[in-house]
DNA sequence: TTTGCTGCAAATTCTTTGCACTGGG
DNA sequence: CCCAGTGCAAAGAATTTGCAGCAAA
């Protein structure tokens, strides 16, 4: 059985109020000041719990993993200028029907990133 | 400047070879009975100039980083069922398309894993 | 000869685990 | 009460780095 936890709350509002994609560590050091004792290992435990649950997903990066709680299929875009991460909305069908074009076993999930420069970026370089 | 050394050319080879997608660890053991001291550290360090280079490409994948030496533009499949890392032919033009629908950054590169059962493991659970 | 590459081992980084303790149900 | 959840520190796994010797160019 599933027990409520004030740390576990933490980390999911925490998530959910930055709507981005921080790493554990990032959570962590947010949390901390507000909660002295809590562990980066509570982080870890907790994250991977909803992530069992389905409540978030997780982004396998380079380097360290990402979380994310959107539940909606989408795709991550990383900025190669300013390292950003951001949602970018995707069909699901149009995805799944380009790999199954070629592929005879059964796609069950699927995972796109995209590389380049955010908005943001182009901006900037601009000016 | 980019010297010869037989190292790296005995991990290019390998990983031509199995025209698959090892860890580094796979291709440092497979490789050590003819390198007797060869070292994981080399192994790492020439997969990192490959991929440098754009010889080779990184899969980030949950655990470890695999290799893989293709370098059309194509997507990876993950069995759920048995762990096999399989490759699938993807258009690049259509991803591209349907990340640039609903994003206004410029997109450079992407990056496409599917989930779900290999058509080996389908055939063994229909047997 | 010069400078990249190698092997080795130690160091890092990210993440997980063991354990005694606390607190929600 | 009982067991999931916690904090801490130690353990792990994957990868990187420092350095002295070796070997291409």
């Amino acid at each position: 059985m599933i027990k409520y936890s004030k740390q576990r709350q933490a980390i999911k509002n925490q998530l959910l109020n930055r709507g981005d994609h921080p790493t554990a560590e990032t959570l962590y050091s947010e949390l901390k000041p507000s909660m002295p004792n809590l562990s980066i290992a509570t982080v870890y435990r907790n994250l991977k719990q909803l992530e069992g649950m389905g409540e978030i997903t997780i982004i396998i990066t380079d380097g360290a993993t990402r979380y994310d709680y959107n539940v909606k299929p989408h795709a991550h875009f990383f900025c190669n200028k300013c390292g950003a991460v951001l949602d970018i909305d995707t069909d699901r069908e149009q995805i799944v029907k380009i790999g199954q074009e070629n592929f005879s076993g059964s796609i069950e999930g699927y995972e796109v990133n995209f590389y380049g420069t955010c908005p943001d970026c182009m901006t900037k370089s601009r000016a």
